[in-house]
DNA sequence: AGTGATTTTGACTCTGGCGTCAACATCACA
DNA sequence: TGTGATGTTGACGCCAGAGTCAAAATCACT
C-alpha cells in the first residue's frame, strides 16, 4: 500500500484548487485549471476525487479547517482576553483582495444554498467562530476587563458578521475597502461593546 | 416604432432571470432557465440582449434599483428618525430564504470579483446602503434622539454590513437563522451605538 | 530483475448549452 | 389589405469541458 502517496497527490490538489478557485472563480473553474495549477494531467484530478462537486466538497472542508484552526492556536497562545480579542480581529479579516483562503471560501459561499453538505460546513464555520468569540468574551468578563451590556452570544454573533461582511467588502472592493478601516470599525464598536475603550487604542501588543 | 413592446419584454425577462438566478443558482443558470420563466423561446433572450454576460449586468442594475428604491421611499415616508432607523432594519433584511431580490443579489457578488462592471454597481449599493442609514442617523442627532459616540459614517458602515452579513445568513442556513434574530441583533447594536434605548424595545410603531 | 498493485497520462467520446439563422408572426401605418 | 419594420420561434451547428479508458509509468516487495 503506498497510501502516503494518495494523500500527498490529494493534498497538493485540493491546494491547487483553492488557488485556482480564487483565481478562475467558482462560475469558471475548469478540472483543467486545477490539474495545471498542481502541475499534472487531468486524468489525475479524476482519479482521485468522483466528480467536480465531490471535490469542492474537500475544498470547502479544507478551507474551514485552515480557517478556524489558524485562529484558535493564535487565540490560545495569549493569556489577556484583550490581546485575544485584537489577535481576533486581525485574523478574522483578509489583508487585501488576493486572500486566496478568503477568496475561495465566498465562492463556495455560493453553494451553500444550493447543497445541503456544504450548508452544513458554512453553518460550522460560522459557529465555531461566535463560539470562538464568545469564548474569549466570557474570559475578558472573568479578567475584569469587559463588561458587555448585551449578551455574550450576542455581541460574538455581531462580531462574526461584521468579519464576514468586511471580508467580502475587501475582497470585492478591492482597494476602495481597506482592512485598516475594517479593523478599525470592528475595534471601535467591540471597545462599545464590550466597554473596554482600550481595544480601540492602537496598542496592539501589550494594551497599557 | 413599438418601443414600448421591446421595453415591456425586456423588463419581462429580467424579471425572469431574477427568479431563474434565485432558484438556479448563478453556477447552474442556462439561457433556457430565463426563457422557460418568461415563457418564451431562448431566441427572444438572445434577441434582446448580446449573451449571458450582458443580461447579468442588466439583472444587477435592476436587482440594485429595486433594493434601494424601496428603502428610499419608506426612510422618506416616516418623519421620527427613531421609525426610520427601525424601518431601515425591516426592510435591509430578507424575511426567509425565498427573498429572490436577495438570493439573486448574493449570487452575482461572485461576479463582484471578477468583472469591474459588476464591482461598480455592487459598491453603488453599499454606498447608497451606507448613506441612507447616515443620514437617518444625522436626522436622528438633530431631533436629539441620537447621541452616537463614534461617527455617524462608522455607526453607519457597521449597520450595513450587519445587514449584509444577516442576509447571508438567512438565505443561506434556512430556518437556522431567523430574520427576528437578526433584527433583534440589529436593534441591540444600534439602541448602544447610538445611545438610543428606545430602538431596542419592541414598539415599532410609534415610540413612546 | 520480476511481479503485481497503484498511480499517471492524454487521447477520445459524449453531453449539454450557447449563439446563429431562416422562416414565421405581429404590429403600425398607409 | 398591403408593406415594411419589429419581434418571435426552435432547429441546427458548433465547441468547450466532463468523464472514460487503455496504455504506460512508478513503486513495494521479493
Amino acid at each position: 500500500m503506498r497510501r502516503s502517496d494518495g494523500d500527498a497527490r490529494r493534498a497538493q490538489l485540493l491546494e491547487a484548487a483553492l488557488h485556482a478557485l480564487s483565481e478562475r472563480g467558482i462560475v469558471d473553474l475548469r478540472i483543467r485549471d486545477i490539474a495545471d495549477a498542481a502541475g499534472v494531467a487531468t486524468g489525475t484530478v479524476h482519479y482521485h476525487f468522483k466528480d467536480l462537486d465531490d471535490l469542492l466538497v474537500a475544498v470547502h472542508e479544507e478551507a474551514v479547517d485552515r480557517f478556524v484552526g489558524a485562529r484558535q492556536e493564535m487565540v490560545a497562545a495569549l493569556p489577556d482576553a484583550r490581546d485575544k480579542a485584537l489577535a481576533l480581529i486581525d485574523t478574522g479579516v483578509p489583508e487585501d483582495a488576493s486572500d486566496i483562503l478568503v477568496n475561495a471560501l465566498y465562492d463556495l459561499n455560493t453553494l451553500v444554498r444550493r447543497r445541503a453538505v456544504h450548508r452544513t460546513m458554512s453553518r460550522a464555520l460560522t459557529d465555531q467562530q461566535v463560539t470562538l468569540y464568545a469564548a474569549v468574551i466570557e474570559v475578558g468578563i472573568a479578567q475584569g476587563h469587559f463588561s458587555p451590556a448585551a449578551a455574550s452570544a450576542d455581541v460574538a454573533a455581531n462580531a462574526v458578521a461584521l468579519e464576514d461582511a468586511f471580508g467580502i467588502y475587501i475582497t470585492s472592493f478591492g482597494g476602495r475597502f481597506t482592512a485598516a478601516r475594517a479593523r478599525t470599525l470592528m475595534r471601535v464598536h467591540l471597545a462599545e461593546a464590550l466597554r473596554c475603550p482600550g481595544l480601540a487604542s492602537d496598542l496592539k501588543e501589550d494594551i497599557a
